[in-house]
DNA sequence: CTAACGTACAACCAAATGGTTGTACATGAG
DNA sequence: CTCATGTACAACCATTTGGTTGTACGTTAG
C-alpha cells in the first residue's frame, strides 16, 4: 500500500501511467516527453514497477512498458474501504460481502510504522 | 493531488484517518496508539492537514482532529480518472460529460501532445 | 495560584527522494 | 564489422521525510 500510494504521489508518474495505459511505450520514448534526464524517467518507472502498477517486456533492444490496471484498482478498492470505514457502513460491509477473508487490515497501531 | 496521495501513502496516516473518521479525537489520544513520540503524531496530522483530508478543531486545550470525507472521493475520482483513460473511455467520457471545463489535468509534460 | 495537561515549534539526525552525470553493455541498423 | 540506439547502473548531490529531544506557551483541574 505504502508503495502504491507513493508511487501515484507524483505528477510524472500518474502521467506515465496515462501514456502507457493505451499501448505499450519504451522507456526511451516516453523520456522524451519529460522535461528531464533518461536516467530520471527510468527511475520513474522502477517505482512504479515496484509499486506493481506497471510491468516491462523486453523486445528487442527496447523495454515496453505498460500500466496494470489491476494495481489501481487496487488502489480504488484500498479508498474505498477507508472511506466506508467512517461511514460506519464497514461492520455492515463486513458481514455482507464476508470482507475478513483476505481484507488487507493495514493497522500499524502495534507495530513499528516503518 | 501530490500531496493528497503522499499523505496516504504512509501506514500511520492510514490509520489515523479511520480512527478520526468515527468521531474526533484529540492528538494526544492518538499519539497514545502509536509507537512514535507526540511530536511525529503531531506531524503526521499536519501532513494530513496539509493535504484537506483532516480538519482541527480547537475544544479547550485540545485539538480535536476530524477526518474530511470529501478528500478520500478526490482521491478516488482521481484514481477513476486514470483508470478510464486506459481503458479507451477517456475520450467518450470527456465529451459526455465535458470534464474539459476545470477538471485537473494534472499534465507535467511540455512535449508532444497526449 | 500552581501544577499538570495538551499543544506548538525549533533544532537536529539518518535515511529516502528526485534529480544529475558518467560509464558499461546489448542489440539492431547500415 | 562498426556505430548509433536503448538500457542499466553507480556515484554524487540537494532537498525532503520521518523520527527524535527540548523548550515554550496557553488552558484547565485542584
Amino acid at each position: 500500500m505504502d508503495q502504491l500510494f507513493h508511487a501515484l504521489a507524483d505528477a510524472t508518474r500518474r502521467d506515465i501511467l496515462r501514456r502507457c495505459g493505451r499501448g505499450e511505450l519504451s522507456v526511451s520514448r516516453l523520456a522524451e516527453a519529460y522535461p528531464m534526464s533518461f536516467a530520471a524517467v527510468q527511475k520513474h518507472v522502477a517505482v512504479l514497477e515496484r509499486a506493481g502498477l506497471v510491468s516491462k517486456e523486453r523486445r528487442g533492444r527496447e523495454q515496453l512498458v505498460r500500466t496494470d490496471p489491476d494495481a489501481v484498482s487496487r488502489a480504488r478498492a484500498a479508498l474505498d474501504e477507508l472511506e466506508a470505514t467512517w461511514r460506519g457502513r464497514v461492520d455492515r460491509m463486513a458481514r455482507l460481502l464476508a470482507l475478513d477473508s483476505g481484507q488487507e487490515t493495514d493497522n500499524p497501531t502495534r507495530g513499528p510504522a516503518r
